[in-house]
DNA sequence: AACTAATCATACACTAGCGTACTGAATGAG
DNA sequence: CTCATTCAGTACGCTAGTGTATGATTAGTT
């Protein structure tokens, strides 16, 4: 019936279902790690810091993409669930460098499993080929956004 | 050289995709829209009340899929900017209607071309094809979440 | 009619993000 | 050496989302 759809269609369907797909996927991740007690964003830092422990909190905050202050408020809570803790740098007084507590490291292992179990469940019935595909297109997507975003800066 | 990617690999990967997509998509969209004094979340609302005027609140969380509180804290803000108002329903009087004003009729004519000039810039170098397989297969993770939400919400 | 259920909006407390402004510390130029 | 600049972290105020609780009002049941 309605083979021919204009771009235009393409163009909202797909803002709409990029839009869905990453709110249901924040959504249901978040049910899934709730008794974990740790939130998605607090999960990240921790993530993180399991490949570099002692990052500094400017450094944390540019590698996830988020505002220093948001970063220091991510902490404070982490280091209040004693999943990290903050220590000054010996050499630079500025700075305070983040390190995991054992509670994160009991953390790390139950994550592993409910990451696997997660990616299992979102990308049933899609076969490996589709998703190389829709991988390479989000990737274009990324590109051109950071592009857009970089030039309109100034 | 690496023709065999496992699975895994993929799903990690795409995660992270959706999720820089998305991210990127929001701040690239609000930097759009940052000229029109309306924030991203207050314009859905004036959105879905250009389809529909006179809606109540509830109604319209349900529609953006948004908790009643967080709806009302958006319509006082747009009510305070003079892009709607509330109206006590004649019959119910629990229940609060929501109207657009003339202010509303104006953005919504601007943010027709900014819309499309947004599309265009996200989606460039892509075929119609690839946009299909794309929403094809985001449509597939939907309904895997919405199931999966569904399925855990008891 | 009276009591109970559900419903609409709101209040409060919390997590999380942004931007701006600020303090203290380090560093680089003159 | 000193002064200006840069940088790390924080404070404050705003938007936006969550969950739970509450008051008012309606609707349903007995």
């Amino acid at each position: 019936m309605t083979k021919e759809i204009h771009s235009i269609d393409w163009e909202l369907h797909l803002g709409y279902l990029i839009h869905d797909v990453s709110r249901l996927r924040r959504s249901a991740f978040d049910r899934c790690i709730k008794p974990l007690n740790v939130t998605r964003s607090q999960w990240w830092v921790v993530a993180y810091l399991s490949r570099e422990d002692g990052m500094t909190q400017t450094r944390l905050a540019e590698e996830l993409d988020v505002g220093k202050v948001a970063m220091g408020g991510l902490i404070d809570r982490l280091e209040r669930s004693g999943f990290v803790r903050r220590e000054a740098d010996s050499t630079d007084r500025r700075v305070k460098r983040i390190f995991l507590e054992p509670l994160s490291k009991r953390l790390i292992q139950k994550m592993r499993k409910v990451n696997h179990e997660f990616n299992q469940t979102v990308l049933a019935n899609l076969a490996d080929k589709e998703l190389e595909a829709t991988a390479k297109a989000l990737h274009v997507m990324k590109t051109n956004l950071l592009k857009y975003l970089e030039s309109s800066e100034a």
